[in-house]
DNA sequence: TCGGATGTCTAGCGGTGCTAGGATCGATTC
DNA sequence: GAATCGATCCTAGCACCGCTAGACATCCGA
């Protein structure tokens, strides 16, 4: 059986491969440059190869979502975890999450804008995904205030920070107002 | 010179056509089908006359963003006009504004979301996507609230329902919080 | 050592956005 | 009214895309 598990364990491996190299190149040329042709030729296999992995390049993105997600968590657990008071832990998580996306734009897509096949906001949606959300909303239950559902106050939050990260990566909004954004979105939602 | 302008005419006309197509198309299967051969055949035309009227695909989805940001302006203009008080002003700017999102998914992406060439937040900004602009920041500069820039303000919520609009029609929000979403978000970010 | 399964590659399918070059049509001129 | 000439449009094709069938090699277990 060590035979097997050998294979398993270089199957695995090359799995992770194409994910960074899918990654990286995304990172570097965005998704459009990120093609099998490409793929393949970074991980020094032909194109077929990728499809003995993935049913396609919709789950490549998925893949890479999943392993963002779980950094994006990681990334706001982090910047929220030292922090003293409620108003000040939002303000750094706020600050972490729109962090992540402009230090990770490809990732970002993967995650929130891209197809990757995954399923939210459901049961059978994938840990990381679930995860990531739970880590939001960690910090933002404190301040969801009376009465409010901290799940309603943790979609709302979020999509206002998500919107902040798309629109500003798209240069479409103002570039100096960045900061004030932040500090405004804090106080206005966060009841503190 | 009658020949002349009537060709002009003619031309224009088909320009509509074009535009009015790929909106079409794309409302109806998404932009993925809109492709240039689907969008001569819907035209009774071979695919190069498309490039005699735009530089290529991404030119004519701009053409389509410019068209739904001018309708965008107008059903927010219309939607507050005739309604009384600051707060619900902007309720119904809200609400306005994430049915339209709803209602036309693929002209949304065209202005928000796809890259159809046009520069945001710049001198050079094409005119329907200032006013648009425009059109929110009319209503939400009476609640901006003391001290803070009704520019800075109106980004921000921009910012919020950008995001509500993209994660709902993505099937990331729950769909049972739409409406308590919104009451919430009015309710924090409107000083009244 | 050999048979067979496993794994990988080459080649190719139908699609994409876009363009070069020739044919055709129509307005203008004699 | 006929000829010319320019604008207009189409056919055909480029290089690329995601994806797959089938040949081939390689390595494992008997």
């Amino acid at each position: 059986m060590s035979v097997k598990e050998r294979k398993d364990r270089e199957r695995a491996a090359r799995e992770r491969l194409i994910v960074a190299a899918a990654r990286e190149l995304a990172e570097q040329q965005g998704w459009d440059a990120v093609t099998t042709r490409q793929l393949a030729e970074r991980i020094e296999y032909s194109q077929p190869v990728l499809y003995s992995h993935f049913r396609g390049k919709r789950e490549i993105i998925g893949a890479v979502a999943l392993e963002g997600a779980a950094e994006l968590a990681a990334a706001v657990r982090a910047a929220t975890a030292g922090v003293d008071g409620p108003r000040e832990r939002v303000a750094a998580l706020a600050r972490a999450y729109l962090d992540f996306a402009e230090r990770n734009p490809a990732v970002y897509d993967a995650i929130f804008q891209l197809d990757g096949g995954l399923a939210y906001a459901q049961e059978d949606t994938p840990e990381p995904l679930k995860d990531a959300f739970a880590a939001l909303m960690e910090t933002l239950s404190e301040v969801a205030g009376n009465g409010i559902d901290p799940g309603l106050f943790t979609e709302l939050f979020w999509a206002s920070l998500h919107g902040l990260a798309t629109l500003t990566r798209t240069g479409r909004l103002l570039d100096e107002y960045a900061e004030p954004r932040v500090e405004l979105l804090v106080d206005r939602l966060a009841m503190v």
